[in-house]
DNA sequence: GTACCTGTGTGACCTACATCACATTTGAAA
DNA sequence: TTTCAAATGTGATGTAGGTCACACAGGTAC
């Protein structure tokens, strides 16, 4: 399916746009092509963009001062990401986004977002939602951070995107799991 | 300060609406106050408003299966607080939210926070940077789970919020922290 | 083919935090 | 003023998961 197509139905779940608009809106985002292990936003450099995933996998993660990585979101097709903290406060990002495997997306920028969202009233509505989303999210894993152990935590992620386990190697899993890479190999193998 | 004033600096901050127009979304609210130790949604209820804080101070907190306790959120006055998951998408709390100490609210239907965005683009505007604040809070608290001890997280969280320290009990701040209250105790006692 | 690198399994040991039990303080209610 | 419940401190002990070290398998670049 056409670039436009994808975003055109992700849309139109949530807010309706006619067709003028929607051609529009696309004008505003850029197609790009990423390959396996690019880089596509990287801590301490500004952030101007955020990313609709088309095709491909990605992760955004921090790394902290003892160069240990934690996955805050797998991206997958139709899904949004970037350092929204940076983005939406103009500051450098400390999150970095890359590629798992090869990867389509579409790009807009901060300003571009902006505008749209001040020119059409449905489109600020459906970024509303887009967040509505993320945020409910967010305070799920928290919650289950907070009250599961690994296995669980594990498990509940695999139910809800079984896609992840063919393609994305276990490391990244216990990154995003927040355990070492070796507690996670032994739930189920020592 | 009335309570009206209130609400009306903290939207002036993001979105700027006329005097007739802020009059109307006022009109949307409901002022309500509760007591000490008061319940404000109780899990396994349906959740129908979310909460903007006047004075006083709430928690918004999980109880699993072993009857632990989890806090999602302090809610001081100009935050707001709910189920949002229960309240967006219709479904029983399993969330719940009470008064620290005496507390002063306006609430707003879910209902009438669509009505008023739909009517009100500047509305909507307000209620996405509101959310999109609220994912940023919830990305870093997250963050801060996996890569920090308690004793740091402690202490940022009292370096964010020095308030706290005076109004909540130890065992709910360990509870916002996910430790118990015995280890918190212990972090500068024992 | 050889060399190499990424991903994965696993043993030995360490540590942060949980749990249980009980003591002590404090503040509000009667 | 007395009483009681909530909040807090602290010792003893258990455990999930971390860290380090090493082995090995499967691609892939040369």
């Amino acid at each position: 399916m056409e670039a436009k197509e994808v975003l055109k139905q992700h849309i139109a779940k949530i807010a309706s746009l006619t067709d003028d608009e929607l051609s529009y809106v696309f004008s505003h985002f850029k197609p790009l092509s990423f390959k396996k292990g690019q880089s596509i936003i990287t801590a301490g450099d500004m952030v101007d963009c955020e990313y609709f995933v088309l095709s491909g996998c990605l992760k955004s993660f921090f790394i902290n001062d003892d160069l240990k990585m934690f996955i805050l979101q797998f991206a997958m097709p139709t899904w949004w990401t970037s350092d929204f903290n940076a983005l939406y406060n103009h500051t450098k990002a400390t999150i970095n986004v890359d590629c798992i495997t090869d990867a389509e997306v579409l790009c807009i920028s901060n300003s571009d977002r902006e505008k749209l969202c001040n020119e059409l009233h449905n489109v600020e509505h459906f970024f509303r939602w887009r967040t509505n989303k993320g945020y409910v999210a967010a305070q799920k894993r928290l919650l289950s951070f907070m009250n599961n152990n690994v296995k669980y935590r594990y498990e509940e992620l695999l139910k809800l995107y079984p896609e992840l386990y063919n393609i994305v190697p276990k490391n990244l899993i216990a990154a995003y799991l927040g355990v070492s890479r070796e507690t996670l190999s032994r739930l189920y193998h020592a």
